[in-house]
DNA sequence: GCTTGTTGTAATAATTGACATTACATCCAT
DNA sequence: ATGGATGTAATGTCAATTATTACAACAAGC
């Protein structure tokens, strides 16, 4: 299966923070219309964002800020943050494989290690990509508009 | 979430053909029983490696066979015979982002960059491993427990 | 201090995909 | 032809995603 929708949303939602924080309160609802979802849906990506530090987030009042530079939140961060697979394990390996069977009781150490290097290829790409990146492009795509 | 356990399902099934193809005949029970799901799990996943070119299965006799040598077959060839994600999209991207919005109607162009660059380097850490280099593995962990 | 607008979060439902299982027609070798 | 397999449709269960309603907690302005 893919990777949960969370993720792009999450970065769609730091990018709209980050390009309306001068004209407008950014809350739950004015994001929320630019995803295009329901706002208690940004509400939790915010609170998962906020538990990394990545977000403040004013409760009463409202609104949402970046806490700490893009250029220092990298995609990998925001991937982890708002659980984009489940026990950060990307693969998920069948249960019970026959420990009576020699195949059987030994694949899983094998396949593991095969596993796991391939999530950290992964994971390493994600780590080279800033959400400061994107956001410096998104902009730029803005401004071919005008 | 995850990707499917198809996947590791379908390594575990190749490992088995290979490792018991002398002693055994090798049939969709004789695999379920290893990896401890229902034959038709086997069957399914064995129609789609056989599609794939990677096996060959008799059909009335039974029994399922490695098609082509295992070192030519690699990690990557397998993941996307049993379709482990959808569309061959690793992300799922929000479908409806607002396109009143100068963010939401252009940040899919932006991320759709780098996803795929993520994605790139995960298939390319799976094109470098090979079955047969887990079938190896698999079989020096059997010889130890001797 | 009360009102207003917002966040934080629980509860519920709809939808979807994964996986399990039954059933049976089709097929091959003996 | 028969016995043991495969091929595949149909059905059911379960878990995760996403949507949505509801409301308490809260901050700021009047």
């Amino acid at each position: 299966m893919q990777i949960s929708s969370r993720f792009t949303i999450a970065i769609h939602i730091l990018a709209c923070i980050d390009t309306f924080k001068d004209d407008y309160k950014v809350t739950s609802d004015f994001l929320a219309g630019s995803v295009n979802v329901n706002p208690v849906v940004i509400r939790r990506l915010l609170q998962q964002l906020k538990a990394a530090g990545i977000v403040r987030v004013t409760r009463g009042s409202g609104g949402a800020e970046i806490a700490k530079p893009l250029s220092e939140t990298t995609m990998l961060d925001v991937y982890k943050a708002v659980d984009s697979i489940e026990n950060g394990e990307l693969f998920h390996f069948h249960e019970n494989p026959n420990q009576e069977c020699p195949v059987g009781r030994n694949i899983h150490n094998v396949l593991d290690d095969k596993l796991n290097q391939v999530q950290a290829a992964m994971e390493n790409e994600m780590r080279s990509i800033t959400i400061q990146d994107i956001v410096t492009e998104t902009k730029s795509y803005i401004q071919k508009e005008l």
